[in-house]
DNA sequence: GTCTATACACCGATAGAC
DNA sequence: GTCTATCGGTGTATAGAC
């Protein structure tokens, strides 16, 4: 077995980790199938990383920080506010829809962060992103395209993320993508109908 | 020990598995810390139930009606409309925040039932009974307070079921009573804006 | 520092005695 | 119906080779 930096194989394991536990859940994941996806040994495994838990929270900030890079990336500037809105739900429902699995993970993860003594800030520090996330793509927004907001931001970003979160995890469960768009087409025009032009 | 018939047997274990899994979480919930809680051996266990899985879809559907039982007390009629949503979203949510662990327990069991291979349809189950809970509700009070709707009632209702969902999720996670009132108070305008008289 | 081999306590599940 | 003994598999730990 070739010899690499211990950094690189954390990396190497955490990849590795996210492919077996978005193919076969959280709990069914063994140490020894993370290992074998790696293709390096168990023993391995526990030089690079203490415990379990320890390739967990790698697991758990490497998937957070790219979905908060999703979100940012679904939202930007349209012509008008209404279109904005609805391009950035679209940019979001689609990356959910083409990757079910990798949103699936993330809420396992958390439910286990929650309930992991001593874990918990990681769920926290997930929700707390996601939320500050919106709050700083409203205030881009308003500024950008000059609108105030009937709520205050921070309100409005909390509603945003977990409102977001649960159509995701009912999508989840029930599928049915065609059931979705009519749901969209309200939460669009609340949001829209939040704002209005100075 | 006493000898009991298996019916009673297999409600003393679901009873003694709610209490075991909403204290300590799922993944460490052993059969026999549950035997143990219900005050039998491992074996008793498993002559009342073949398997670890047969117990928890005994809970799983347990908890699924008291869900449901919850949310349909939440809501009746009150003066206005308006005043009826912010009634049955109080409700629902000083019952979230009165039983976290329990509405915890159920986020925990959809993800297990989503994993475990022929058990899909126990969380589908699950998120469809919500959603024709909130749309029987519906129907009944726009029968009785009168009203039309600008969206089709199941699109309302599994709006309704989803962003309750986030929202509850968003709370277990983050905390901070005081800082959903604001959304609450958001959400409430925004479904009794969907609904204008006859 | 990196990796191998092995051991241990605990889990879910089952067979078989009483 | 109830219990003891036992199985393979899991997370974890460590002694020692390279």
């Amino acid at each position: 077995m070739a010899r690499l930096p211990s950094a690189e194989r954390r990396r190497q394991l955490t990849e590795a980790a996210i492919r077996a536990m978005s193919r076969d859940g959280v709990p069914r994941t063994t140490t020894r199938s993370i290992a074998a996806e790696a293709g390096v040994s168990l023993s391995v495994f526990h030089y690079c990383f203490d415990s379990k838990q320890e390739l967990i929270e790698s697991v758990i900030t490497t998937l957070t920080d790219h979905s908060v890079t999703v979100v940012k990336e679904a939202i930007r500037p349209r012509a008008t506010l209404e279109g904005t809105v609805r391009a950035g739900f679209q940019a979001y429902w689609d990356h959910v829809r083409a990757h079910p699995d990798e949103h699936m993970l993330t809420y396992e993860l958390t439910q286990y962060a929650l309930r992991q003594p001593g874990f918990e800030h990681l769920a926290r520090r997930q929700y707390e992103l996601y939320a500050e996330t919106y709050a700083e793509l409203i205030e881009q927004l308003r500024q950008t395209m000059g609108f105030r907001l009937r709520v205050p931001v921070p309100v409005l970003a909390r509603y945003l993320a977990a409102m977001t979160d649960g159509l995701t995890l009912n999508y989840l469960v029930l599928g049915d993508d065609a059931a979705w768009t009519g749901i969209l087409d309200t939460v669009t025009a609340h949001i829209a109908g939040l704002a209005h032009e100075t």
